[in-house]
DNA sequence: CCCCAGGCGGTTG
DNA sequence: CAACCGCCTGGG
């Protein structure tokens, strides 16, 4: 399905790798297309392009960290099994089917954390927007290509912040969540291990000021790759209301509720 | 073109 | 259940 070459990953007869669908569909917020149509990103303080080859795909990245973005785009993971599995209802089903080419990024915790404490009521322009500033003006800057690139920040770089250094962000009410949160992070009351071990992760992720139910599942589903978590927001809401029962359980779905969500949101938000 | 509502992938007290 | 900060979008 996938295979490696020195700064290369050539992804061959996958059924499921549709890079705008992975990069718009609302999981992550550092990629973006670029002139020759192919998307530009950066995860783990490394970058790549990603762009349609011949009859597949192609990650182009820095000799060395193949190992790393097979694993974020979760290349050893059979999608289509997924979608066939998630495919309970005509609803699920036809959602499934648009799409189709979905993937779950295995995000960084921290970033996916601080992210979506971002998210809340704004709408994906203006995430990215903060996040960018967030990391032009505090990240790290990395080269690639040719191309002067900033790394997400670490916990500790904005813990030492002050909400005046963070005001150029302009993330508005937001801003004394992301400095809580990435002081309880710095401190190491809350790490990504503690999480993995926690019987109850969401009520661990929600004793963290600004983070409610709907970020919590986020950061689960997109953070530390629990594919069985549910976000609802307001897209998926209108579809449980629209299409579903009243006491709807995301449990239905078994183990991939979390990628089921993806493709419901998907599916609400950009069939016409 | 400018202006100003309305709305945004929520959470909190 | 309103208030939160601020931009992006669209109608006038």
């Amino acid at each position: 399905m996938f295979l490696s070459q020195s700064g290369l990953i050539y992804i061959e007869g996958c059924t499921d790798f549709d890079p705008e669908k992975i990069f718009e569909c609302g999981q992550c917020f550092r990629w973006n297309r670029v002139e020759n149509g192919s998307y530009l990103g950066v995860a783990g303080g490394r970058a790549a392009y990603v762009y349609a080859s011949g009859s597949g795909h192609v990650i182009d990245c820095e000799a060395g960290t193949e190992d790393f973005w097979a694993e974020y785009f979760d290349l050893d993971r059979d999608y289509a099994l997924i979608r066939k599995a998630v495919s309970i209802d005509d609803y699920t089903s036809a959602a499934a089917d648009y799409g189709n080419g979905i993937r779950i990024l295995k995000q960084d915790f921290w970033e996916t954390l601080c992210s979506f404490i971002l998210s809340q009521c704004n709408n994906i322009t203006r995430i990215k927007g903060l996040v960018e500033r967030l990391c032009t003006l505090f990240g790290d800057k990395l080269y690639f290509r040719g191309r002067e690139l900033y790394a997400f920040p670490s916990a500790e770089r904005i813990a030492a912040l002050s909400l005046d250094e963070l005001s150029p962000i302009r993330s508005g009410y937001r801003a004394p969540y992301l400095l809580e949160a990435a002081r309880q992070l710095a401190a190491g009351e809350i790490t990504r291990d503690k999480l993995e071990l926690s019987a109850q992760p969401l009520a661990a992720l929600t004793t963290i000021n600004g983070v409610g139910k709907k970020v919590a599942s986020c950061v689960l589903l997109f953070g530390l790759h629990r594919l069985d978590a549910f976000p609802v927001d307001v897209w998926i809401a209108k579809a449980l209301g629209e299409y579903f029962d009243k006491g709807f359980d995301p449990s239905v779905y078994g183990q991939y509720a979390g990628v089921a969500q993806q493709y419901i949101f998907n599916y609400i938000r950009n069939k016409a």
